[in-house]
DNA sequence: CTCTATGCTGGAACCATTCCGAATAAGAAG
DNA sequence: CTTCTTATTCGGAATGGTTCCAGCATAGAG
């Protein structure tokens, strides 16, 4: 799902941050890099456990935790949902549906200029996060 | 701080759509409509005592939900932090410094074009989040 | 003024997430 | 390969924001 940001990569660029490369973390990335859904913590322990079925719910949420740190994944929390991760980091407005939970990436070139923004407000952006509430196809249709 | 909604306005629309008009209802507006913070439950219930002493937070909690149900605020969840409450409704970014917590507007006329996400994902918004993350003016001189 | 559904209260329950101390193991150094 | 340091893991307990609940109060229709 993500070309540009394949195992190897990723594992690269958590040696240079200083993480340690472990059995657990693969699992957990070998599954957040393989999906396109954006998995809550829940999910990911549960996909993670048929590769080390010993791994403890706490490890997911501290390994879940680095990542985050180190700007290797992303962190959404939701409205009346869990929070979410998602490996995908390049820009897209994520499409949320509001009754069946599901979330899907829509890449588009949104036009928000941080640079101008920097000057007008002097407030610095280093992330962004932007979003759609509403229904979609498959939930529309009932 | 928001002139196209004064507080009578937002009470005929809770009439409208069947809401009562009770004191502590009115408390959480009055602060709701009058700061540009975007706050807390708590610090909501903290300002709506002092008009109605007695209001209980689990109150607080209850009339925001409704509050939100109905689209006369919004309720926004964040990474590490608690739930925050808007009343301005507008097309706007939220500017989240993620070093003092501090949220600002910045009103912007971003460019997504939801009919032709409509038309191309069949997904139909009808809300939306907006959000840089950062640091603020006052925490970047430290 | 009466009546009834909606709203309020306070406290208990919930549950995702965090914290903690002890055991384990990655990976650098020799 | 072996040793050593320290990050990581584990399991369970603690946390804390939010929700739920039963009984009482009240907004507002008639």
């Amino acid at each position: 799902m993500l070309p540009s940001r394949s195992k190897p990569q990723v594992i690269a660029e958590m040696r240079d941050k200083g993480l340690r490369i472990t059995s657990q973390r693969e699992a957990i990335l070998d599954y957040l890099l393989s999906t396109s859904e954006h998995p809550t913590a829940r999910r990911i322990w549960q996909a993670a456990r048929k590769k080390v079925p010993g791994i403890s719910l706490s490890t997911v949420y501290s390994s879940l935790v680095e990542l985050t740190r180190v700007g290797l994944i992303k962190e959404l929390e939701f409205n009346e949902m869990e929070n979410r991760y998602e490996g995908n980091l390049s820009q897209h407005i994520n499409l949320v549906c509001t009754r069946c939970g599901s979330i899907s990436d829509y890449t588009t070139a949104h036009t928000i200029d941080m640079e101008q923004i920097r000057v007008t407000t002097r407030f610095r952006a280093f992330q962004s996060r932007f979003e759609l509430y509403g229904v979609c196809a498959e939930c529309f249709k009932k």
